[in-house]
DNA sequence: AAGCAATCACCCATTTTGGGGGATTTTAGA
DNA sequence: TCTAAAATCCCCCAAAATGGGTGATTGCTT
């Protein structure tokens, strides 16, 4: 059975182009090509593909959140980022978006076909660039004004504990917690834990993620 | 200038290969092997290593925990993880903290060279597939018992807002949002935010880090 | 000596939280 | 279409958490 495959590009000459080559190749079957997410989600069901070819900058919604969208509707269906280096953040969202894998912009037919293979092998195809793309994203801390025991009741505060928990993990008083808040809302000029977290989390100064 | 290298590694004939190995090359100078973390942070700042080769599995401390010490104390030095593939979240936790890349352990010599040139030019080596074990820790998300909706209002307490916050971007009430968490609450069988995000986190049901 | 970090204390008002009821409407599946 | 699940909303209550203020001690570094 053919593999169906759709692509969203909205620049009409990487759209046709890919489609020509796609369609050289004997297992697939390019079954429609859109210039936006609006369109293609209209029509995704019926289209029913297993590949989706999706390009990030798109008019109107872009191809992180179509991502999402397709993924919501085709669990099963597999998106592949068209892309050029650029911008870690975007490529990091677009994989928690669902997106399986990366295809360069300028790749020639055997590495196009080589990544949708692997990418249909369960796979996760991508250039080690874009890899340490993502895998950056998380170091880059910058320097914080926070102290070193300030960031972890900050770090403790993100993963939503209460201020008594925090003082029994690192064995001090509640009181003490409370005054390393007080600091850490002053030196952030905030005066919430959610505008705290948001500050700290933007900069990098937490890790996200329970520790 | 020689680079400083030392090598903390428990199996001593892998950390006499490599030593040896280096030891080969003109512009490094390995100037101390350990056994241990904890004997190469008491010496650390005598050694004033440009690069440190750690191992992750290591009897006391481990080679993470060891990572974010040395980063403490030398935040300039490079510390780069020798590895064998295995549990990405060993990767993603060695990365955030502070890791500078990877090497592969049967490398061979010109291999092991090339990695702690590109970490020395300021580059993060790494293989393509440890780059896939980290992208791979973010996906994954396995089934989860919550729906869509109290994804959604979990992932924001997550982010540390309250409940008034949360009920405000979503534009609902706040007796919604008191509903779906007592949902979730009883679905996670805890009682407390700081319990449900551990639980939520570590199956990947939300995504660490804000939205 | 001055500054900073870290520790702890007590006061206060307000908000948040968690648990218990119960209710309606919308959505989606059998 | 009937039904179950999801999403929405409301009330009550007590306990806990939060944010802000003021002040104090210790120890370290400059």
């Amino acid at each position: 059975m053919k593999k169906r495959i759709i692509i969203i590009e909205d620049n009409s000459s990487i759209r046709e182009g890919f489609s020509a080559v796609l369609d050289t190749v004997e297992s697939y079957e390019v079954v429609n090509l859109y210039g936006n997410c609006e369109d293609a989600l209209t029509s995704i069901e019926k289209d029913n593909p297993d590949i989706v070819l999706m390009d990030i900058e798109l008019p109107g919604m872009d191809g992180i959140a179509g991502t999402a969208r397709i993924k919501k509707q085709l669990p099963n269906c597999i998106v592949l980022i068209i892309t050029v280096l650029e911008d870690s953040e975007k490529v990091f969202r677009s994989l928690c978006a669902g997106a399986g894998g990366y295809i360069v912009k300028n790749s020639n037919i055997s590495e196009i076909v080589q990544n949708i293979d692997e990418a249909l092998a369960g796979g996760a195809p991508m250039s080690l660039s874009i890899a340490k793309m993502v895998v950056q994203s998380f170091r880059q801390q910058q320097d914080s004004p926070l102290t070193e025991r300030e960031t972890e009741v900050l770090q403790s505060i993100a993963e939503g504990k209460s201020y008594s928990k925090i003082a029994l993990d690192l064995f001090v008083s509640k009181e003490t917690i409370r005054t390393h808040i007080k600091n850490i809302y002053r030196k952030l000029e905030v005066s919430s834990k959610a505008d705290a977290i948001k500050i700290a989390n933007s900069n990098k100064w937490v890790t996200g993620r329970p520790l």
